[in-house]
DNA sequence: TGGTATTTCTTCGTCAATCGAACGAACTCG
DNA sequence: CGAGTTCGTTCGATTGACGAAGAAATACCA
């Protein structure tokens, strides 16, 4: 009994707020246009677009960057977003490490910072690390506070969309008396936005990665969990109960080992860092007094190791047979690897475009690209602040509103 | 590099027909709501909403139907939909039949019309068929031309959305020259809606059946072929190549019997029809020539028949597998069983359940309920009426302008 | 029973935002 | 160098929503 969406109601005001916006978004994405080709493309008049433009150079959104080229008369002046104007803060709460970092309204970091810490057993210790390493970045590059727009926040746990501070107490079970959003939000006093790594990977990918343009894509982050997020319609999907993407549970092997989700044969399980970093325990011997980590098999298959290459193949084959039935039920534009097994490239997308081959129906293969991150490790601390960004283009009054312009 | 939705610009006609399509979903909605009550809810002006109202009373699509009750004052005069102001086409294309209804615009079937036909090999004679059978709907209701809003099709094969009136080549190789669309489009000069049965299943759920009020819902159609549908913020989601929801193709035993797609063991070689009564040959002996039926199978378990009731729970554990898989990526709030196995309702959902909770994450598996669909052997035709509903309720423009009005 | 407060809905003047036409500025092309 | 084109702005007209005021209908209370 459902209908049509429901949006909100139109006055004069929201008029020029609903076109306002728009005219923000095409801005930011086309990087430069001129006043008459945003009136063509929009079909709004002349008249109008000049002074919606006005507004928002007024607000220090937009400036002009000079003449564009002829098209048999006068030059047109092209308008640009000012890409500095703001800043945007991004943290992932990672399961063992805390990263931070400030960037700019086009994604580029500005300043990052990096903490090892036990995020999963010390809710207090971390967001006090949280705190400081958010404070070190704000002050190394002398930002105004008045200049941030607000701050992204990852966590490495399923988000419930009606209580978006509060973690999965299965997940994070020492997390249980914490409100992530409201310690941030109180902290700082701006506005916060909390979401799922996977989530805001994708999200991330979806803006800046290899999903640019797009707006459906699957993410998928190989480390010591192993977790997708879906960006449906451009937004992050997040399904009934926020646990869309829990894709590290789902069984391939029956006869695999007890998961400690109760489950037999998890994903998880069997591609997980742990499970991966063991098997090269076996296959690679111990490296050191602790043995291979991830980093030493990446660089095994690197350097032509048989056995990191094993391992690999053999992370591709179990990793297929998810993927596969992720392209029968949702056939996403892209799926996208993330993590830092994701860096050794083809070697993995070889062995996993076999076995989806042999699972997915060839029509939802052929229309979907799989491919690995190129973002790096900041990938998802970017994410985060990419989810502030995302809300500001959707709702300018998001923006501060500044006395003084600082424009890029 | 894709940010806020891309809505269309506004002026002050926009504005009009943006409140006035709110407000007509609004009245749809709620079914009677007075004028007051609206301004409430929506923040707009009394004296907006009345002249809104009165725009849609004077096209037909609303009417005063009596007063409410008073809150302390003046009675309210209750607005109610016209339901029967117009009249929708559902058309579906089955595997071996074709259906078509005639519905009001609360999915009340008017007329109803079903023939057995090879559609799968018959292009030319299908749609012939469908056209005897849609005139004679329309004649038998006397509908005149003009209230018909559109009609939609169901058809039993992906549809990739940029080329909605083609089916896939390789599920339907017959119909590989005809465009479905433009044939019923230039047949009945009307607006034509094309979409995949599972889909147009889970629209009609979302609307008239168990997902009613809901936003998000998982549909999973049991026949000969094993589809689903999913609606995402109410709206059907196909995927970038149309192609989402192909659950039939999920590979659920890797030992199991090769499918037509080329793979082994897909859940449709398992709980398709064909294996359903073929497992019930075996088990259940040959009744009559031809052997049981599906039907047979229900009325087996409906009678207590302990090889029915067998074939049912492996039904279920099969199922689980792929339904399983299903919570943990997109964990909708709902999954809705449809098909005509279905309709044995617990006997299915417990076998099934049990096997979820084997497969899937508990979070998942709390937030989703899972049920069996009480909208009959209609709901892919009357789904099918309903997508041109949907775009209806969203378009005000879609509903013929009718000279003389014809209320309920 | 009658008066007052309340609620509903309409009327009418005001306001805000867009549009369209006209205009000046800047540029290309022949 | 002039004609024609494109760009951006100015200004009056139009449109739709809003707010205040008023009329109608009803509940509540003395």
């Amino acid at each position: 009994m459902r209908a049509g969406t429901a949006v909100l109601t139109v006055d004069a005001a929201g008029m020029r707020a609903q076109n306002s916006g728009l005219l923000l978004n095409m801005i930011w994405r086309e990087r430069q246009i001129s006043r008459a080709e945003i009136a063509r493309r929009t079909e709004l008049s002349p008249s109008t677009v000049s002074a919606i433009v006005a507004d928002l150079e007024q607000a220090g959104l937009v400036r002009s960057i000079g003449a564009g080229v002829s098209r048999g008369g006068r030059r047109p002046t092209l308008i640009g977003f000012c890409d500095e104007a703001f800043s945007l803060v991004g943290v992932e709460l990672g399961a063992s490490h805390v990263t931070v970092v400030l960037t700019d309204l086009r994604g580029r970091v500005r300043t990052q910072s990096k903490a090892s810490h036990a995020v999963r057993g010390d809710p207090e210790g971390s967001l006090q690390k949280a705190k400081e390493l958010i404070q070190e970045c704000l002050e190394a590059e002398r930002v105004p506070r008045r200049s941030v727009v607000g701050m992204g926040v990852a966590v490495p746990s399923p988000v419930h969309p009606a209580a978006p501070g509060k973690m999965s107490p299965l997940i994070l079970p020492a997390w249980k008396h914490v409100d992530v959003k409201d310690w941030f939000q109180t902290t700082f006093d701006m506005p916060v936005f909390v979401d799922n790594d996977a989530n805001l990977g994708a999200l991330s990918e979806c803006f800046w990665g290899a999903g640019s343009g797009g707006e459906d894509l699957t993410y998928i982050k190989l480390a010591t969990g192993i977790g997708a997020g879906h960006i449906i319609h451009g937004d992050v999907y997040r399904g009934a109960g926020g646990t869309a993407g829990e894709i590290g549970h789902i069984p391939v092997d029956s006869n695999g080992p007890l998961c400690v989700c109760g489950l037999r044969g998890c994903l998880v399980t069997l591609i997980g860092s742990t499970a991966l970093t063991e098997r090269a325990r076996e296959l690679m011997g111990t490296r050191g007094r602790k043995g291979p980590t991830v980093r030493d098999l990446v660089e095994g298959a690197r350097t032509g190791d048989a056995a990191a290459k094993q391992i690999i193949d053999g992370m591709g084959a179990y990793l297929g047979i998810a993927v596969g039935g992720l392209l029968n039920l949702l056939n996403p534009a892209i799926v996208v690897l993330g993590g830092e097994i994701s860096s050794v490239g083809e070697m993995l997308l070889d062995p996993l475009r076999a076995s989806v081959r042999q699972r997915a129906l060839s029509v939802s293969m052929a229309e979907t690209r799989i491919v690995t991150s190129t973002l790096g490790e900041r990938a998802i601390a970017v994410g985060a602040a990419t989810l502030v960004l995302q809300a500001a283009l959707r709702d300018r009054s998001l923006f501060p509103t500044q006395t003084v312009g600082r424009t890029a």
